[in-house]
DNA sequence: TAAAAAACGGAACAATCGTTCCTGAATTAG
DNA sequence: CTAATTCAGGAACGATTGTTCCGTTTTTTA
């Protein structure tokens, strides 16, 4: 009976996800939403609402991206501490190459709507916890095989190292483009390991 | 002749400091600053220009402010190691006081701003590079009295330290409110030195 | 073919935005 | 006293904001 619906609902989230990560949430105009995800307006508020419902689903998603595919490339991982330096690694090929620096989708939207959004932050703490208990699964692994030193507990490393991502994170948002600042911080992050 | 000026241009910009610290640039309203610097609209756009001018002079003096005290801390320091773990203790007593969550101006500043405002990146650059230099210098005299590790170079030790500082300051921006978490993480941080 | 739904384009909404301007009162120094 | 300047208060500016609504076209399936 009816029309089947053209856009894919999540190329769209998509889209929405490389704007909002580019100028944040109060920096992302209706028209800049409609201009990037190419919808109309009115599908656009048919199809997610509003605009702060767009930009949960959004984040969300986003959250789940990421997450899964660190989830994957650490339990597929050899050797742990190797794993862990490749996730640093590519984060600062990331920050280098970006042309545009986005940064953190997770950690921008923690700094600019945590604060005044209670479902923006429950996000946020649920990312927080979540990566941090990937982490600290991992470590907890490499040391039992022997490829981590066990001198700290591994809770602590995990948001040990959840605190440096968010420090990089910020560095290549703030358009930090020396390579050696990052690999100075590497250096220094992974010599505990 | 004329009417002297009633009210301090510092104390209304540390004002200033104050609401765009808590709402950022684009969550402060013209009249959020009329009603939080207690001037009127006429005389606070006579004195500041507009609201970019204002939140650069802010963000300026937030700068100043910080790095003075920064530098008085460590030039006065008997122990430096210790001087710096009190800096991070400091950092957590205050995120954890903090009732309204605020971070740190200039890493708030950073991701929101940094990338569309380029007199922002340029004061955020030069935040970065003065503060780091500050910490290279203190961390290389800490190393002459035998006071921290010199097996890490003090320019990466400093940017590592920088790095740290940026994640914790999100940490507290996010809500974070749990003291285990930040202790965590300053344990596994000051395990290097 | 007819009904149902999807999508578009665009007009229109009230609200808020940053900013400018004007008036009038207050205060100062000559 | 007078001229100059600083404030407050508020009206008003055009622009932009997020959002709603309507009319039309397109596509689908029963």
């Amino acid at each position: 009976m009816a029309r089947t619906k053209e856009f894919n609902e999540d190329q769209a989230l998509d889209k929405a996800i490389e704007i909002f990560w580019h100028k944040g949430y109060n920096g992302t105009s209706a028209q800049d939403l409609v201009n990037h995800l190419g919808l109309s307006r009115s599908s656009l508020y048919d199809t997610f609402g509003d605009k702060q419902k767009l930009f949960v689903k959004s984040l969300q998603r986003y959250q789940q991206q990421n997450q899964d595919s660190l989830k994957e490339l650490l339990e597929n991982a050899e050797n742990i501490k190797i794993a862990l330096t490749e996730i640093f690694k590519q984060a600062v090929v990331e920050s280098l190459q970006d042309r545009i620096t986005k940064g953190c989708f997770m950690v921008n939207s923690s700094v600019e709507l945590a604060m005044h959004d209670p479902e923006i932050a429950k996000i946020v703490h649920n990312n927080q916890k979540t990566v941090e208990d990937i982490f600290c699964l991992s470590i907890k692994k490499g040391q039992e095989l022997g490829q981590i030193s066990d001198k700290q507990e591994a809770r602590s490393l995990a948001r040990f190292i959840f605190n440096n991502y968010s420090g990089i994170r910020v560095l290549a948002r703030a358009g930090e483009r020396d390579k050696q600042v990052y690999d100075d911080i590497l250096k220094a992050i992974f010599s505990l390991f």
